[in-house]
This record gives structure tokens, C-alpha cells and sequence, in this order.
DNA sequence: TAGATTGTTAATCGATTAACAATC
DNA sequence: TAGATTGTTAATCGATTAACAATC
């Protein structure tokens, strides 16, 4: 059994985040795909379909170990279970929440975790109105009880979802009680020990991409209104 | 003054992503900075509170253009105006969203997009009991009028919260009545025009990433652990 | 068999980090 | 002046893309 596990882990490559980040996406068309009875998919069917090239999805794929046939492709269901098994998806990982908020319980609501293999077992707030009620059947108590479920469900992973002031403390209380991994969504720097694992999620660090793709676009355009311009004026000197 | 855009406009530099990420949490600690009242601020302070290399931040922080002072570093304000200018949160680019359950609701009612440029005008739903409601004092309006309103205001941008399965076809709307960008939250991949900007927002594409990262962490310690134990039977072989 | 597709090794591209001269 | 910090050029690192042999 150790030695099985042992087997199973592939060969200790560095595994970018950018084809993590992907591996779900395949996922998702793979589910689909399935559904409609496929039996077989290329690197080029995920590709085409999803906008990637076929050499990053053939890439990708192989970080989770699954040997596919030339000419063939990789087996629908057997390439699901190796993204699922990659992903962790299978082993479940207990969770929790503070902040019920639009934005925490919008997390609650959210179907697509579980089967994730993220469980959120209990949200947490101060707001006397929402402690002992329930969001998608998963009840919220009071933030002072925190730090005993996590002792007690010896839960690892900590989601942030208060209010930016409220961050820093709860990540601390968190940190403390035992949590080793923080989903951080307030706007907000964690100051925690080395060890523990921070993922911050920002919207406006989003947006700020969302703008700038915008403002290129538009300047793309203006440039090459100006090249036709030049080019109308008999002028040579292209500024591309 | 056309003269004068084409001086601010910084060289035709690439803006490296991940620089456009980490520039608005700069500019979170800078505002803090500012209001206690410090006038100065070295890559190196605004690093060591951010938990990044000093050098990472002057590269990012020379995207914007301003001019520091060696032993002083850049002033506060200025630096401030820099990121703003940069990041086009001076000028306003109207937005509306589409899908307004919980997820919708929620970014309807976070604030601080309206001070990153975003200014979200209207939401739209086809649940009749949320249709002329309001939520954070914008109207939320019955999706078949979105068309009309994109057009009318001339909106560029359309946020999507609705479920997966109505997530092509509301993005196809939008891209017919005239939306140029778009931000998908919906786990679903759209098929638009090539032009068309599309910005996919996934939380089981973070979730993969934080757990893998929990993983890892998890093998480093048994690795430690296993070395421990080769060290004292006087193995020598690390593996590392 | 011929052709398509995998898996692997090499080349390119982009982002981070290092080194260091300029300068306040 | 001496020391700290910027801004720039070079080196390294990581991710993507290309090339191609293996093979179904």
C-alpha cells in the first residue's frame, strides 16, 4: 500500500501553475464530452474546442501520468479519473468560512467545490442574524466558535470572506487554531507565519488585466487607423 | 493636447500580467501609507510589508513612468497618481452584469470597483421577483432589454454571473448589441469573435492551485521526515 | 502500409532576479 | 562625503511552443 502510493506519484516534475490552472478547464469539456458518449479525444479536439494549442493541452495532460494511444487519443473516462486523481479531487478536504456576507455566501451556494473535493463544513460570522441559521444546508455559527471546530474537525483549510479589516485577525485566530492553508478573497495582505499557505484571490487585480486588454485593443485599432492614414498620405515610415 | 497624450503614453513596453496584478495591491498599502501621513516610500518598505523582492517592485513600479529619487524613493502621492493613471482608474468604463443570484449580487455590492474605473450601471436577471428590485442602488432589469441598453449607452463591458448554461448564449447577446470585453465568471468556455476580449474568472481553477500547493507542502514535510530517519541509520543518500 | 497523434527533447519566449553604475 | 536607493542592463529561471522520432 506505501509502496502503491509510492508508484502512483509521478516522477517528481515541477508542475506549472498555468497548466493547474488548465487542467480543470479539460475537465469540465471532458464531463461534457462524456456525456454525449465519446470514446476516445485528441489533444486537438480539447484544443479546438477550449482555444489552446494542441502541444499545451498534450503537455498539460501528461502531468497527470495517463499514456494515450497515437492516433487515437487518450480514453474519455480514463483521462477524467486522471485529472480528477491529479487534482485531488477524490480526497476531500474539510473547510471552513468566515464572513456570510453576498460574497461568502455566494461561496456557499456554489455547487462546483464539492465535487472539487473541497467541503466547507461550517460558515462563521458575528452578525447575530445569520448564527444558527443555514446557507445551502451548511450551517453558519458564531466567529467565536471557530477556533474550537477547527480543533476539533481538525480542519487545514481557512476561506476568508470579511470584510478587509477584519482579515488580518481572523487569519491570525485561523492560523492558530490550526489551520495550515488560507483562501484570502478580503482585500487584504495576510501577515502569517512563513508555513502557512496563502492563496489571494482580488477581483480588482482581475479587473486591472480586464482594462489593460482593453486599452491595448483600443490602441491596436488607433494604430492601424493611423498606418492607413500614413499609407493614404504617401508616407513611409511605418510605426507599427 | 493630442500631442501631449502621445508624451504621457510610457515607451511601447509589454506590461508583463502578473506586474498588473501586484500593482493594485501596491497601491491598497500606499493609500494607507498616505493616510498616516508619510510623504516618501523606498521598493524596499513597500516589499518587506507586501512579502516581495524590492527589486520586483521597482521593475513594476517603473511600468508607470514616475521618476524616484536614489535614498529617498518615490513620493506617495505621486506614486499613488502613477498607479491610478496606469491602470485607467481615472477614467470611467461603464459596465453591466448579467445574472444576478448570489455571485451577481455580490459583486454588485463590493465597492471598490467604482474607484478602479468599473462602474457597473445595471444588472439583469430573468427571475421576475428580482427585475425593477435594486441592489447597492443599481436596477436590476429584465434581460430581454439588455440589447437596448448596451446599445443606448454605448456599454463596452459585460460582467457574467449566470448560470453555465446560459453563459454562451447571454455572451453572444452581448457581443450583437455591441460589448466589446468581456469578464466570464460562469464555468463555462464562450465562443465569441476573435476580437471580442474575454476575461474567464474560475475559482476551481484557484481551487487546483491551493490545493496542489497544500500537497506539496504536505511532501515536503514527509521528505524532511524521511531524511530525518536516513540520517540517523546512517544512510547517505539524500533524496531531496 | 500510410497517416495521424502521442510523448519527448530542443528552442523560444516571457518574467524574475542579479549586478551595478548613476545619483541624491 | 559616504551610504542608500533608484533605474538599467545582463543573467537566470520557468512556461510555452516547435521539432521530430516512436507507434498505433
Amino acid at each position: 500500500m506505501e509502496k502503491n502510493e509510492d508508484m502512483i506519484e509521478t516522477k517528481n516534475q515541477p508542475i506549472p501553475l498555468p497548466s493547474l490552472k488548465r487542467l480543470p478547464v479539460y475537465h469540465r469539456y471532458l464531463t461534457g464530452l462524456k456525456e454525449e458518449g465519446a470514446e476516445n479525444v485528441s489533444a486537438s479536439d480539447i484544443g479546438g474546442e477550449l482555444h489552446f494549442l494542441p502541444i499545451q493541452v498534450r503537455k498539460d495532460i501528461a502531468l497527470t501520468g495517463i499514456i494515450g494511444k497515437p492516433k487515437l487519443g487518450w480514453n474519455v473516462n480514463e483521462l477524467i479519473n486522471h485529472i480528477e486523481n491529479f487534482l485531488g479531487w477524490n480526497n476531500n478536504k474539510k473547510a471552513l468560512i468566515a464572513g456570510v456576507g453576498s460574497l461568502g455566501a455566494s461561496i456557499l451556494k456554489y455547487q462546483g467545490f464539492r465535487e472539487s473535493g473541497l467541503d466547507i463544513v461550517a460558515g462563521f460570522d458575528i452578525n447575530e442574524k445569520l448564527i444558527d441559521k443555514e446557507v445551502n444546508g451548511i450551517k453558519i455559527l458564531n466567529m467565536a466558535d471557530m477556533p474550537k471546530l477547527i480543533k476539533r474537525m481538525k480542519i487545514k483549510i481557512g476561506i476568508i470572506t470579511t470584510p478587509a479589516s477584519a482579515a488580518q485577525e481572523t487569519a491570525k485566530i485561523m492560523e492558530e487554531a490550526g489551520i495550515s492553508a488560507i483562501w484570502n478573497f478580503a482585500p487584504a495582505t495576510l501577515h502569517l507565519k512563513k508555513t502557512t499557505i496563502i492563496l489571494y484571490e482580488s477581483m480588482v487585480s482581475s479587473l486591472a488585466v480586464l482594462s489593460k486588454k482593453i486599452e491595448m485593443e483600443a490602441k491596436k485599432i488607433i494604430n492601424a487607423r493611423k498606418q492607413e492614414v500614413d499609407y493614404g498620405e504617401f508616407k513611409m515610415h511605418q510605426k507599427v
